[in-house]
DNA sequence: AACTATATGGAACTACGATTCCGCTTGTCA
DNA sequence: TGACAAGCGGAATCGTAGTTCCATATAGTT
């Protein structure tokens, strides 16, 4: 008898040795697929990148959504760690916070998927990730109240105002036509952001 | 023999009375039906409202996304228009843009096609009312240059940026979370706007 | 009033992509 | 090295929504 209690439903229970494997690779494929197309991405492709069938995708995930939320929540996690570290530096806090959006910006820029869901496209993607983002908007929170203490922020910013203003530049980013540069967008954000 | 040369493929060629009415009550039904649901207006859902058959919808537009194009045109020519109007106001030039702004988003406020439309997803759709944004930046462009004469704007913006801008602004409006709220968006933005 | 080119309605057809199903394979454990 | 539960592949299924087709109806004309 080695079956054991599961703390969470989605804990990665003692899988086979090659399932674990294949997990691995699904979210890897869907990571590159998924980056590239948006949510077009189709799962036959996640299977046929990942070197599995589409069973074996479904095995693991048990819809497209629910793929593409935990890809998501990956990232938001990264997002938060980002600005775990940034509050440790001992950086000047504004600027902490600005470097703080341009790395999460550059990687928005090399996917897809992420511009979508900070953009916000799509309820479930959104609600799915509620609790990376609360952990992100803390973080930020904090970073903000630290440069409001040092005054080299503008005094009426909140963390939901920089949420806002990213799905802005993320939006920008799917656009490609004359003069759209999210680099540029981003410059003018972050501008705004300095107290006048 | 009545049949006339069309000027343009476009033109309105001498329908039968019946068929112009029924012309005018669809796009009249998939202004309403898009503006709701955005892209995923469905074919069935715009004949309905109309009183018509899908059938005649294609009679009318070969595509869905002709008709979206249509729409879009309108949308656009109207925001063309009202530049015009702010142009032609003897109120200061930056006033007249940031009113024009704010006419333009409350328009996208009440219309999910007209948001994405904005925000530039779909490549075509984009691509397919490139004359009517032409329009409306030129326009834009010499508002612009009037309250930069006047010192009135911020002296690197150029109508690009607005355009970028604005398609944050609406980006953020397709959001339902606490703290999202375009018109704050749109507000900071405005005052981003503001020379220092 | 008859005639015919235009229009119309809506059932049927299609294409596409997510999801299911099940016979076969492979780790794992005794 | 069996035995068997866990895992796998991928063809087949299913649902959805855009698009087509054609028998029928109607506006405009003589």
């Amino acid at each position: 008898m080695t079956t054991e209690i599961q703390t969470t439903a989605e804990a990665t229970r003692q899988l086979r040795a090659d399932a674990r494997r294949n997990r691995e690779r699904i979210l890897e494929s869907a990571r590159a697929v998924f980056a590239e197309c948006g949510a077009e991405a189709q799962m036959d492709d996640v299977a046929a990148r990942a070197g599995v069938g589409v069973g074996t995708v479904y095995r693991h995930f048990p819809t497209k959504e629910a793929l593409m939320v935990e890809l998501m929540r990956q990232k938001f996690r990264l997002f938060a760690d980002r600005a775990r570290e940034a509050l440790e530096t001992d950086q000047e806090p504004f600027e902490a916070l600005v470097g703080l959006l341009r790395r999460n910006a550059e990687t928005a820029a090399h996917d897809a998927a992420t511009q979508l869901a900070i953009a916000g496209a799509g309820e479930n993607l959104w609600d799915q990730t509620q609790a990376e983002r609360e952990e992100l908007l803390e973080r930020t929170d904090e970073l903000i109240a630290r440069a409001h203490r040092a005054g080299t922020i503008r005094a009426d910013i909140q963390a939901s105002d920089i949420a806002m203003l990213m799905c802005g530049v993320c939006s920008a980013m799917s656009v490609t036509a004359p003069g759209f540069d999210w680099e540029r967008h981003l410059d003018l954000v972050v501008d705004m952001l300095r107290p006048r």
